[in-house]
DNA sequence: TTTTTCTATTTACATAATGTTTACAAAAAA
DNA sequence: TTTTTTGTAAACATTATGTAAATAGAAAAA
């Protein structure tokens, strides 16, 4: 359901490039490296990056120019690393359109926490302005705040149940397969038993079973589940 | 239909502050100049500063003194003027409550710079200056006094929980995680535990749980925090 | 129709994931 | 200094999740 977001870490230093590249995969992130500017933005036009972490001293091409490249054809978020000392003007980085800058040396923690940050001020932006939401009659799903509504009560639910109705009703009356259902709300790197679908579906009916005559959750003989609206 | 900001700049060597007075005015600024500490707070106090340069070294209060003055009775934006090879330690200095610290000799375009940057960082925040209060049935938590008023009785709390509260309760039912609360409320440059916003909330529920059944702080699982309000 | 086979539902349980509380140390304020 | 606030780590508690097995139900075959 969550796609995990591509970074590409562009520095001269080798020794940085891995450093990075540590701290974000220890947390999860996927990572491209390359050494200097150059390659660079070669990568980024090939596309498939989410974020750009860029030093701004680099061979061929330097972080300021590369940064500048990527602002003439994206908004991709991009975080411009700067040696201490080294003679940099943090608000012509700002001012060039990137999203934040980290001096070095820092620390992993600060490393994560400001790609994070970008991420989700930017990132977000498309899913947040759309609002997760999906009401039928009586019923509201909000994926957003992670809320189920019934009759104007809200209800406890577990999250994963909760992602599971928000995505049937999203798609009423359209039926899914387990298979499809694993992979488009658990993840397409999941790797797990089929049955795992009926015993959610079993505990979304109980909380929401005979609450409405418009829509129920259905099952599909031998083929799957689905939302159905009247 | 912008204000033109206006700078108090506060230095002990007149061409000092001619020269900086030369270099914002060249940029639109409105300026305000005084060759001592003293004289800087009363300034601050009759109002209409936007934004202060300090030099650390000055007579009667020197700069270190006047920005805690500052701090006391408002988060107006301060950068620090600082000799090279003066005796300053800049994290005392950020610790203070100055927004940045420009190190003598300095060029016109570097504190131009700092000066929009600084501007850019803490000027739309002050935009919002409607008094930060937020109230329901019988809670009001008001972030300008530093006051939480349950029942009409005023209760003791912390400031950061009452930060993290008044954050919360101005967003009502909507969820927010860990990191982007810690981003918001602790500040961007923060990076401490997450779980460190679990012991808050837990401290704040102290106080205000069972108070009221029209809103509450709920945990939303996997996802983060929200105030509730029915 | 009856039987067989396939499929779905339900239950129970183990384990994983996440949240809460406690205790304490460090930092800040009084 | 003493007190209060804040942050961290660890123990503890709770909830969610996934799996397997038992049960029930529908469709297909005999």
């Amino acid at each position: 359901m969550k796609k995990v977001p591509t970074i590409l870490i562009a520095d001269d230093d080798a020794n940085i490039c891995e450093l990075v590249r540590l701290y974000l995969e220890k947390e999860g992130f996927q990572t491209v490296v390359c050494l200097d500017g150059k390659r660079a933005i070669e990568i980024f036009r090939e596309g498939g990056i989410d974020l750009a972490i860029l030093d701004i001293m680099m061979p061929k091409a330097d972080g300021v120019t590369v940064c500048r490249e990527i602002r003439k054809e994206s908004k991709m978020p991009v975080i411009m690393l700067t040696a201490k000392g080294e003679t940099f003007d943090k608000v012509l980085c700002l001012d060039l359109g990137a999203d934040d800058y980290i001096v070095k040396p820092f620390e992993g923690k600060e490393l994560v926490a400001r790609v994070k940050a970008v991420l989700r001020r930017t990132l977000p932006e498309d899913t947040e302005n759309t609002e997760k939401i999906v009401s039928y009659e009586n019923i509201t799903v909000n994926l957003t705040n992670y809320e189920l509504i019934i009759n104007g009560s809200s209800m406890d639910i577990p999250p994963k149940e909760l992602e599971l109705l928000y995505y049937l009703a999203s798609h009423p009356n359209r039926v899914f397969t387990r298979e499809q259902l694993l992979e488009d709300v658990w993840g397409f790197d999941y790797y797990g038993d089929s049955r795992t679908v009926d015993v959610h579906i079993k505990r979304i009916r109980e909380k929401i079973e005979g609450l409405s005559e418009k829509w129920t959750l259905k099952t599909v003989w031998s083929v799957g589940y689905k939302f159905e609206v009247k």
